[in-house]
DNA sequence: TTTGTCATTACCCGACCTGGTAAGTGTTTC
DNA sequence: GAAACACTTACCAGGTCGGGTAATGACAAA
């Protein structure tokens, strides 16, 4: 028997979700909230196989009660429901911990499949959820956009990775002003004028 | 007519999908080539909608052809041909502009729907290959591992953004001493000495 | 009530960083 | 061959940072 928490301020959808997941007989709804202002410490003392959470919700958003589900219980899967097909929710909700999503209005037919292709493969995405993934992994190609010379390159990822500019000499087997002559025109080419500004933004951009 | 682009050093292979996709009469092979040395600039000649590339190759492997594809062509779709279900490899090449990964066991029955919904949808990705890739934007959890306290945790984040320390101070509305005090504490909890070190830990243990 | 933690401010000194200016070498390109 | 560029080094002046030390008030837990 799989257990089944539910997070949904509209009482009749919640009233359907319970409703279909008990005919099916496989699933027990062992929680059905309104809010997700408690589920912190009602996963934390029943833990549930699966837990289905509207990400519209007043109170606290079901993304935000997702972070702090997944900081105490790294098991459960996490299904998002939501009424729009909203890009970015979704994809935060993602990194937020949970591991699926589903429109609404394709519940009655899709969640019992979706919950088995929960468990089974430990994921459940659509197509076009998909793409906007894999789109947000891959980073544009902003490599070429600051033009660095293969030592300005070089000199700013050890500057990200702390060194001061004597190491950054020492590691290289060059002069410290050398270092400093570069390190002026990665400022420049950055348009910064700090080492902290500049590892933030080549951080940042995926520069390094 | 789709045009399509054919890299894989295994001639039978080649030969094969040449011929399963000339039979679906959808399709067109516009290039078929046994390495990837010279993609790129088959790709400038001559873009086509779709390319199929092998990861395992002699001479460049597929996904550094990818990189340098993607570098020069955004709109160009690519499925990877791979003969495991290697999980890192796949993700590096999604990450580096793949939109599509198959294993070549399953090409003759899967390669045609894959690239019809590589053109409709814009990614083909299969369940297992959907949850690697949500694993690896589920950050574990490790922002309490390091107990900031509030403060400190706001007085970092500017840190971050590349302020100085007077900047943070004005920007707080605290004394620039008062500034300097929670800096050494921070120091103190990352194990650094330099902004920039404490910017990089920060950043890529995403604290902020 | 005492101990602890958080938030706040302050000073000193030595080390480090930033900006400006200048100039030498070698390689590639026109 | 000249021009452009990458790589290299150097000095100065002023500003910033890092570590040590010390102190105050507020508030919570023991």
């Amino acid at each position: 028997m799989i257990t089944i928490q539910v997070y949904e301020d509209n009482a009749a959808l919640r009233h359907g979700l319970e409703q279909l997941l008990s005919f099916s007989g496989d699933f027990a709804v062992t929680g059905s909230f309104d809010n997700c202002l408690q589920a912190e410490a009602e996963v934390k003392q029943s833990p549930p196989d699966v837990i289905l959470m509207d990400i519209d919700m007043p109170g606290m958003t079901g993304i935000e009660a997702v972070k702090k589900i997944r900081a105490i219980n790294t098991k459960v899967q996490i299904l998002m429901l939501t009424v729009f097909d909203d890009n970015t929710h979704i994809l935060e909700a993602i990194c937020a911990g949970a591991s699926g999503y589903m429109l609404k209005k394709n519940v009655s037919e899709k969640l019992i499949p979706a919950i088995n292709e929960l468990l089974a493969e430990g994921a459940s995405l659509s197509p076009s959820v998909a793409k906007m993934i894999i789109a947000s992994m891959q980073q544009p190609t902003t490599k070429q956009q600051y033009d660095f010379t293969n030592r300005e390159q070089e000199i700013l990822a050890l500057l990200c990775k702390g060194n001061s500019y004597k190491m950054i000499a020492a590691e290289l087997g060059i002069a410290f002003e050398t270092v400093r002559s570069y390190i002026k025109k990665i400022y420049e080419k950055l348009q910064v004028h700090s080492a902290t500004e500049a590892v933030s933004k080549a951080i940042n951009e995926k520069l390094i």
